[in-house]
DNA sequence: TACTTATTCTATCATTTTAATAGATTTTTA
DNA sequence: TAAAAATCTATTAAAATGATAGAATAAGTA
């Protein structure tokens, strides 16, 4: 399952992609715009922010942008930023590997070979999907100055 | 992510898979032979028998039984049991359809439609894997008497 | 019938995760 | 210095997860 978290910061990025290179933008803009709880989205931007997806000014004129052209951008690196790997189980996660407690066999597990694929196809889509690929509805909404 | 519930319920049905036509398997052997909580255990094996994937005898020589060949049996169907619908998001699952909270334009919300190729492309993966299809290990271990 | 073996049912519980809020602080610009 | 904004730290409420306890029911058998 996709987090509220995931998805708000998703909606966040495109927002954001459509912006790109036109300044940067209010936090409560965004939150307005995207019907997402402002405090909420706040911690979410920080930490996209963290992980080097956005970049922002503080103070009077101020806001959040993109710091990479949002076809360089990934859906899968939003996701994986705000609710970690995306393997169903740890123990197939390339980015955040574990083993599995109970697991004793790891080779013959079955679960492992089914959830592996899992993985597989939804890094395929989610990695190859960046900001850009996605076309967007146009937003009649004006900046506010 | 996969629950351990799930997890579970698919480690118990592919050793019930191994014994089809063997006579019923005791929760408590089961639960030991695939290190699974037996308490938590008879949680899930009721489930998958309320949702017609499995039966049970009840006194002396009782136990669980697959009631379909393994191979008529998906994973997917396990996983929807114990851990709800495949879909990342509500508002594409096939199964259990919602409409999302703050999403007002369906038809153009750029996540849905990522989310929608995932959605597929697990289901794909996990509808067309039935308990047969993953080959497994032998057990060495002797059915208690 | 009484006993034993098993599943079934109902309730409860502890922990973790999720979603969100509050308030003080820092930075920047004008 | 005042206003505007992001930043930081802490807290909280609710839900989900993982698990346990004990009584009830069913079935076979001596």
């Amino acid at each position: 399952m996709l987090s509220k978290k995931a998805k708000y910061g998703l909606k966040a990025m495109f927002y954001l992609a459509d912006r790109f290179e036109k300044g940067p933008v209010l936090i409560a803009d965004l939150a307005e715009e995207e019907h997402i709880p402002k405090k909420f989205l706040e911690l979410i931007l920080l930490e996209l922010k963290r992980n080097g997806l956005l970049h922002s000014k503080m103070g009077k004129g101020g806001g959040y942008y993109l710091n990479k052209p949002p076809a360089e951008v990934t859906v899968g690196q939003v996701v994986r930023i705000l609710d970690g790997p995306l393997a169903p189980i740890p123990c197939v996660s390339k980015t955040a590997y574990r083993k599995c407690d109970e697991c004793d066999n790891e080779r013959t597990c079955e679960i492992r070979k089914i959830m592996m694929q899992v993985r597989e196809a939804t890094a395929a889509i989610l990695d190859h999907t960046s900001l850009k690929d996605a076309p967007r509805a146009q937003f009649e909404v004006a900046r506010r100055k």
